[in-house]
Order: C-alpha cells, then sequence, then structure tokens
RNA sequence: UGUCUUAUGGUGUAAUGGUAGCACUGCAGUUUUUGGUACUGCCUGUCUAGGUUCGAAUCCUGGUAAGACAACCA
C-alpha cells in the first residue's frame, strides 16, 4: 500500500506546529523514503465531535500542507459497541468539512487474518502465551502504577499448548472471558501497559463487516500500530493519553518493521472545550436518556449538532486554527468559537428584517393604502450581494425592547419625542403611545418625515437611533429556536464529584412560534442557508422533521453592548 | 508513593540561545442608515530557586503545580 510519493520539502518553519516541524525534519532526513502518510483513525462508536475536528484538521491538514496523504481508517476492533450507522456520518462529516480521504477508506477489521498470522507468529517466538485467569485476578496481578506486579501462573504455559488453545479461542470453543492472549513483556515495568498486556479476547457478537466470522478481536493497542504499519502510515498523530502507549506501540511496531520503513507515533492535546461536554460517553447518555433530541441536536458538540446550530465548515476550521497544537492541557474558551462563527457569518450571511418580540407602531401621517417596496442592502460587507426589496406601510412591528416612552441614559432606540430611523426608511418621530390597564404597550404612533427616505437628499440627516421593521401587513410567521450553552458550569469536566446531568443549563432551548419575518426570508429560505436577522443574530434554517416546517435556529446572537449596559 | 508529559498576560498560542509577538476576552475611542461590522488605543505574561553562558522563555539541576497511566475500551 506504501506508494512512493514525492513531497514538498517545506524548508521555512514559521508557521509549523511542533508535529509538522517534526515531520518537517523527518522529511529533509529522508525517513521512510521521504513519504509522508498520516491517518485519522476513528472507532465507529459515535458521532465525530468538535474534538474529532482538531484531529482531522491535524491529519489530513498536514498531509496535504506536504503534499502527502491521510488515509480514513475506522478503528472497528470491538464490534460490541460499533455499528454501520456510525461509519455513514463519520464519512459525511468529514466530507463535510471539507477533507478528502479518496479511495484510501481502510478498516481495521480488514486486517483480522494478517494480525492473527501475528499473533501465531508471536506465541511461537515464545513472547505471547495464552491466560486463563478472570480479568480480576489479571488486573489484582498487574499492580498498581507505584507497585509491580507479579506474573501469571500461565506465564510459562509450553508454545504448544498456547497454540493450541488460542486456535480454539478463535474457533469459538470457548465462552467470552474464558482465555486471553497477552504479550510476555515485564510484569515489573513502570509503564503500566508492558506488565503482559492482553492483545487478543473472546468476543462472540456479529461485526458490522466481518460477522460472525472471528470470535476473537484484536485490542488496540496490539492492533493500531500495526495497522499503520499495514497501511505504510508513517506518522500515527494522535492526542496525548496515547503518549504512555508509545513505548508499546514502538515494541509490537518493531515486530514489523524494517530499516527503510517504520511508523512513528506523535501526540498533540486533546481540544477540552469550556462549558462543553466532550465525552462520547456522556453525549451517548445525553441522546438515549432524550436529554437531547439527538447525536445532531443543534446544542451538541458534534459535527453534525455544529452544522444543523448553523457553524459552517470554515468557521470550524478557523477555530482549530486559531487554537493551535500543543502538549499542553488547555482548556479554550468557547467565545474564541463564537467569534469564529460570527467572524465568518458576517461575511457570508444575508441580512433580513425580523421581529422576535414584536410590538405594533403606526406612521399616522402615511396614507393607509400605500406600499412602498424599499430596497434593502443584503449584505455591506459584499458589494456584489445586490439587495432585496421590503414593503413598508403604515402599520408596521417593531421590537417590544426597541420602545420606552421615556428613555432612560444612553438609549438611543424609539421613545416619545424623539426621532429614530427606520432602517433603509424613512426617519419617524414618535408622538405617543396607547397602554393597557396593565401597563403594557399595545400600539406606538409616529409620524414619518417624507424627505427622509434612505437614497434622498434628505436622508443625510443624521440620527442616533436605527430599529429593524416590518410591515404589520406583509410579514410572516416562523418559527425561531433560540440555543444557549448545553451546561452552565465552565469545565463540565471538573466536576467530577456531580452527575454531569446536574449541570444542565435548563434554558438551553427556547422556542418562539410568532416571530414576523419580512415576505422576502420566508420565500426564499432554503434549509442550510445562513442569515443575519438584523440587530439580532444569525440564524440557520432546519427542517422540523415531525412537522417538515421551516425553522429558524439561532446559531449565536450578536454582540450587543446595550444588553450588557442593561446587566449593569 | 512510581513512570511519562507539561508550565509564557484572564484564555489560547508564537518566539528553535540574541528586541517576549499574535489572536480571543475585557476596557476606552473613531467610523457607521444595525449599539453589529471595520479600525485605533489601553490593560495584563515567561511557575519558583539555583546553575551554564557575553547573553536564557529557550539548555542543566532541585522544588512547586497540573495532566496521563492500574478496561478482556479506543
Amino acid at each position: 500500500m506504501a506508494e512512493n510519493k514525492e513531497v514538498n520539502p517545506v524548508e521555512e518553519k514559521k508557521g509549523l506546529n511542533f508535529i509538522q516541524q517534526i515531520i518537517a525534519n523527518d522529511l529533509k532526513e529522508g525517513r521512510n523514503g521521504g513519504r509522508l502518510n498520516t491517518r485519522f483513525p476513528p472507532e465507529p462508536n459515535g458521532y465525530l465531535h468538535i474534538g474529532h475536528a482538531k484531529a482531522i484538521c491535524m491529519n489530513f491538514g498536514t498531509a496535504k500542507m506536504f503534499g502527502g496523504t491521510c488515509n480514513l481508517r475506522f478503528d472497528d476492533t470491538n464490534p460490541v459497541k460499533e455499528d454501520v450507522e456510525y461509519v455513514e456520518s463519520i464519512k459525511e462529516d468529514i466530507k463535510w468539512l471539507g477533507f478528502d480521504w479518496s479511495d484510501r477508506e481502510y478498516y481495521a477489521s480488514d486486517y483480522f487474518p494478517k494480525l492473527y498470522d501475528l499473533a501465531v507468529r508471536l506465541i511461537k517466538e515464545g513472547k505471547a502465551y495464552v491466560d486463563m485467569q478472570t480479568s480480576e485476578q489479571i488486573a489484582e496481578q498487574k499492580g498498581t502504577p507505584t507497585k509491580a506486579g507479579v506474573a501469571s501462573p500461565f506465564r510459562n504455559r509450553p508454545i504448544d499448548e498456547s497454540l493450541d488453545l488460542f486456535d480454539r479461542m478463535n474457533k469459538g470453543e470457548f465462552d467470552e472471558g474464558a482465555y486471553v492472549l497477552r504479550a510476555k513483556i515485564d510484569m515489573a515495568s513502570s509503564n503500566m501497559h508492558f506488565r503482559d498486556p492482553i492483545m487478543y479476547r473472546i468476543i462472540k457478537h456479529e461485526h458490522h463487516r466481518t460477522g460472525n466470522q472471528w470470535n476473537v478481536y484484536p485490542m488496540y493497542d496490539y492492533a493500531h500500530g500495526q495497522s499503520d504499519y499495514f497501511e505504510g502510515v508513517t506518522h500515527s498523530i494522535c492526542t496525548l493519553e496515547f503518549e504512555v502507549h508509545r513505548p508499546l506501540y514502538e515494541y509490537f511496531v518493531k515486530e514489523l518493521a524494517k530499516d527503510d520503513y517504520c511508523p512513528r507515533q506523535l501526540e498533540f492535546n486533546r481540544l477540552n472545550l469550556t462549558y462543553t461536554v466532550m465525552s462520547k460517553r456522556k453525549l451517548l447518555q445525553l441522546v438515549k436518556e432524550n436529554l437531547v433530541s439527538g447525536w445532531d441536536d443543534p446544542r451538541m458538540p458534534t459535527i453534525c449538532g455544529l452544522r444543523r446550530r448553523g457553524y459552517t465548515p470554515e468557521s470550524i476550521k478557523s477555530f482549530i486554527d486559531k487554537i493551535g497544537y500543543t502538549k499542553y492541557d488547555a482548556l479554550n474558551s468557547v467565545s474564541l468559537l463564537e467569534h469564529s462563527i460570527r467572524e465568518d457569518l458576517n461575511r457570508i450571511a444575508p441580512r433580513v428584517s425580523a421581529v422576535i418580540n414584536p410590538v405594533k407602531v403606526i406612521i399616522t401621517n402615511y396614507p393607509e393604502d400605500k406600499v412602498e417596496m424599499l430596497p434593502m442592502e443584503n449584505n455591506p460587507e459584499d458589494e456584489n450581494s445586490g439587495t432585496h426589496e421590503m414593503p413598508f406601510t403604515r402599520e408596521l412591528y417593531i421590537e417590544c425592547d426597541d420602545f420606552k416612552e421615556e428613555a432612560p441614559k444612553k438609549f438611543f432606540r424609539m421613545s416619545v419625542g424623539n426621532e429614530v430611523r427606520l432602517k433603509s426608511g424613512y426617519i419617524v418621530k414618535c408622538t405617543g403611545c396607547k397602554k393597557s390597564a396593565t401597563g403594557d404597550i399595545e400600539e406606538i404612533y409616529c409620524e414619518y418625515d417624507a424627505d427622509t427616505r434612505s437614497g434622498m437628499p434628505g436622508s443625510e440627516r443624521k440620527v442616533k437611533g436605527t430599529l429593524h421593521w416590518v410591515s404589520a401587513r406583509h410579514c410572516k410567521d416562523v418559527e425561531v429556536r433560540l440555543y444557549d450553552r448545553l451546561f452552565n458550569v465552565e469545565n463540565p469536566a471538573e466536576e467530577k464529584d456531580k452527575d454531569f446531568r446536574e449541570l444542565l443549563n435548563p434554558d438551553s432551548l427556547k422556542v418562539l412560534n410568532n416571530v414576523k419575518v419580512e415576505p422576502y426570508l420566508a420565500e426564499t429560505a432554503k434549509v442550510g442557508d445562513h442569515f443575519q436577522f438584523q440587530r439580532i443574530g444569525y440564524f440557520t434554517v432546519d427542517r422540523d422533521t415531525t412537522t417538515d416546517k421551516l425553522v429558524f435556529n439561532r446559531t449565536i446572537a450578536l454582540k450587543d453592548s446595550w444588553e450588557k449596559e442593561k446587566g449593569k
């Protein structure tokens, strides 16, 4: 599988992370014939999350940077937890992120025969033996990090006997747990992984690819390095928790490696995000207990969740780029991710008008039947984005929050006696309002200045505030979903004494059913489209699976300094 | 009471023995038909004690703190 491929000589080390620098050196020294082949090796036991995106960017991105290749390998050595559903979702998410493994799609399960043969060889060479103790006994004998282990009574089982037992293990003659194949290394090693690690265990569960063909399955430590070797992987880049496994990786790989080719494991720090749970086990629990709507719930840190929420591949990659790769156990602020999506959406999302919490405004000196189609810029950040038309009429809706009968200090929005501009429309002066018995504002009255329509000479006049609005007669009602962080503690992983479910934010989802939007939006929105609702936030179009209706997911709110000021 | 790894502003990251820089956050301001965006400025940093060196964030030693490792998970 290894092919000789030219790689780009990257002489300049600027801009390379520490792993890429090591790779640049290896290439310079001509290691592995100057080849670069990385791999992304997910176990198909769950959906990919943003932590995987970091690994994907490292493996695919680095290979691309040097002109090497990156394999997609499914690490499917434990049939109990794995499923094709996950295989398919993983492939979809990698593609969506913009990476391509071409035809380099591999499965650790494809190597079961080779791995089995190698295991037989190791038994014959006296480097492995079949143990028949319980997992408790084996754990007991393993010792602790500070206390050496003791040898299994089966450690010196005759080779022929181990060979025979291993064969019968695979033929299905024994129950799960009855026997294991262990590497004979060093029960006193300071590295726990060297204390005769288990290479094979009996599992009688249908495998999603090999069916019931096998009754023994290799463990990660034995399978991973060998799989890398079989594929011609040169740099096996993984996260820091595998650092302690590296000597064992090297131990097993040495059994195959030749002078001119030996894969190498390198480790970087995994992603930790504030207010975010990244553990696959816990994410699975959220899904199973219906605490979220599924793996793709827009509050989930999964790739598909972020996609539905409205995150773009560019924003995720830009975020990964910003946080970098080191060996320091960091806790990254989710605000950096939020910055990345605002940055991208500000660039690409068309501006539309929507009123979340409407109150009626009547322009008393505007003719009742008149409708003016006012042009509105689609995106001031993009000159080529053009305009769309919005109907202006005597009766409008504005945001409840945008009116106060009497303006507090530094309040620049509508208040009685003051002028504001209606975005892309006229300057209006508020003349009064109608209140209910309980004091709620029912209607607001304004007079418009006909000379101040946007684009006219009289529109030069400056007023402090600009408000977004929709025509009461033309606007449509849509469903909007406001998402907030799923957890309300900064570092949920650190709250070890608490059940993580207690840390869930009860207000992480708010559904608003009657948000008034301009007709243009209602007519043009398609699933996956991004929009900026003026002054409110970025929204992405989604489809409700039960009602089949379009809904708008809030990706992220706009920054609003007035909101902060109110909070003070 | 072991082995391995790490330590640079509030956060994340750069500086590869030679001027501690960048991004985010926060604060202040300028522009603005979005209190957004953009732009400008400000705040804040080499864990600690020694050593090597003309010169140390960088190399060495001790200390301190943090993380990983004791699954028939990956």
